[in-house]
DNA sequence: TTTT
DNA sequence: TTTT
C-alpha cells in the first residue's frame, strides 16, 4: 500500500536550469546535478561523480529559475520517478528523474546573500505573494500535471 | 544560513496519541514512538529500543487522532526541536522532540483497512474537506504556533 | 567535491531477488521494488506505483537471498547510480538503479520470524560468522567491484 | 521489531569538537551543531536556529578531531539517542544526542583542500592506514562502548 | 511505553 | 512485477 520514495542529494548544478512553460501556466525547471564521492582505489584517491536529472514543478520551478545556477551547491529532496518515452527511432526508452519537493541553497558565503529554502507544496492552491520573501517557505500547487512532462 | 534538520523514523507507537486543543482551534497530538534495533553483544542477540517524543500539529494532529494508535507501525518524517521549560522546582530543563511533517502507516494487513499518508503543510490555509478522503494528502497550516507548545 | 547521494525507500518486492555470482566470489542480488502512493484526483482515490531497480552486493546480496522474497515489505537505504550499456542493437542506453547500503525487513508478523537488519559495509574484509546471528548487523566488503555489474 | 532511527543534518559547528579519550583507547568527539531555518513571521524574515548535540565515536571521532572546526559547514548522518544521567543535585535528567554514523564536509572552497567523507563503521575491527587517505572512506569499530558515554 |  |  502506501510506501516511501525519498531522495536526498547534495551536489552542484552542472548547468543553469532549463525553464519550460507548459499550458495552464505551469512552469517546469530541469537541470543536471552532480554528486561526487571520493574513495580509494589501489591506494590512489579517485573521484566518482554521479549525475542526476532534477525536475522541479510550478512554484518551485520559478524559485529555481531565480536562485539556482550552474555551479551552485544545493540540497535537494524529492522522489524518484521513472518515465517512459519513445526516442526518434520509435523505441521505448526509460529515464529516471528526481522530482524535487524542496531545495535549500548551501555553500559559499556569496550564495547566502539570497538564501533560499523552497518547497513544492502539493496542497496550496496559490502562492502567497503578499507577505514578501517569496523565496522562503515557498509553496505551490502540485498534482496531476506531474505526468504532463 | 539555511540548514537541514531532518528525522526519519519507522517504529511503533508506545501509547495512543494524546490530543490537546489549544486556543485558536489548534490541535496538537503527541505520543512516544519506539524504534528498536537488534545487535549482537558477546554472541547474544540484544534488542535496544530508543524512545522518541513525537509531536504533530493542526491538521496532521487531527489525522493522527483518527488513525494512529498504540502498537501501530508508522513512518514519521520531521525535524528535531529542543525546547526549554521549567520543572515544578523551577529548574530549567530541556526536552527534545520530533516535530512531524508527515507520516505514513505501515505494517499489518489490518492497518491497511484505513491506509494513511498524511502531511503537515506549512502553506495551505485551509484543509479541503470537499473531495473526500481527508486522510490522504492531507494538508494544513503550520507556522508560529509551533512555539505555543 | 564531496556530495550526498542518498535514497530511502519503503516498498514491496515485485519478485524474488535474482542472484548472480560473479568472478572472485562476488554475489549480486537485484530485484524490483514497488513504492505506492495514494492521492486524490478529481475526488477519486488513485494509486500510483513507482518501480525501482534495487541492487545489492556481496554479503548484503547473500542476506537478501536468504530473507527477501516477492511481496515482502522492506526499508532500503542506498544511493542512485546510472550506468550505461549497449542494447542488442548496439545503441547506448541508460538505466538508473538504487545500490543498497542496508535494508530492514518491515511488515507482517510472519516476516518477523526471521527479522533482518542488514548492512553493506565498504570496510570489513570478511563477515564474522563466529558469533551467530549472521543476518543481524551483517557487514561485508564493498568497493571497486561495484562497477563490474 | 527492527525499526529505523535516522537523522540527517546540514549545519555549522558552534564550537571545535571536544575530544575525550576513554579507557580501551576509545575516542569520543562531541560538539554542538546549528541548523538554521528562515521563515516569514508577520511579513518579516525570521531565522530560527536549532542546536544539536553531536557525538562521534572511535575512528570517526579521530577524523572529526582533524577536520571539524567551529564554523565549518557539515552534513551529518546518525541516529537519535536519549540517555539519562543524574545532575549534581541527584535529579534524573535526560539529554538527546545525535550519534553520528558518518559526516561529509561541505561548503567554502577552502574547506575542500581537505575534503572529508567519513564513516563510523560498526563492523571493521581496525582502520586500514596502509593505503593512504585515512580521511576518506574511513571505517572503525563500533559497538557496546556506545553506552560508555 | 511499542514490536518481534 | 508488489501491496491494500
Amino acid at each position: 500500500m502506501s510506501g516511501i520514495n525519498k531522495v536526498i542529494l547534495v551536489g552542484h548544478l552542472g548547468k543553469d536550469p532549463e525553464i519550460r512553460h507548459l499550458e495552464g501556466n505551469v512552469t517546469v525547471a530541469s537541470f543536471p546535478l552532480a554528486t561526487s564521492e571520493m574513495y580509494n582505489k589501489d591506494g590512489r584517491r579517485v573521484e566518482q561523480t554521479e549525475w542526476h536529472n532534477i525536475v522541479m514543478w510550478r512554484g518551485l520551478a520559478e524559485v529555481a529559475a531565480k536562485y539556482l545556477f550552474k555551479g551552485k551547491l544545493v540540497y535537494v529532496e524529492g522522489k524518484l520517478r521513472t518515465r517512459t518515452y519513445e526516442d526518434k527511432g520509435g523505441v521505448r526508452r526509460y529515464t529516471t528523474e528526481v522530482v524535487a519537493d524542496n531545495f535549500t541553497l548551501l555553500g559559499r558565503k556569496s550564495d547566502f546573500e539570497n538564501p533560499v529554502n523552497a518547497t513544492d507544496d502539493p496542497a496550496a492552491k496559490k502562492v502567497d505573494d503578499a507577505n514578501s520573501e517569496p523565496e522562503v517557505d515557498f509553496k505551490e500547487n502540485d498534482g496531476e500535471e506531474d505526468s504532463l512532462f
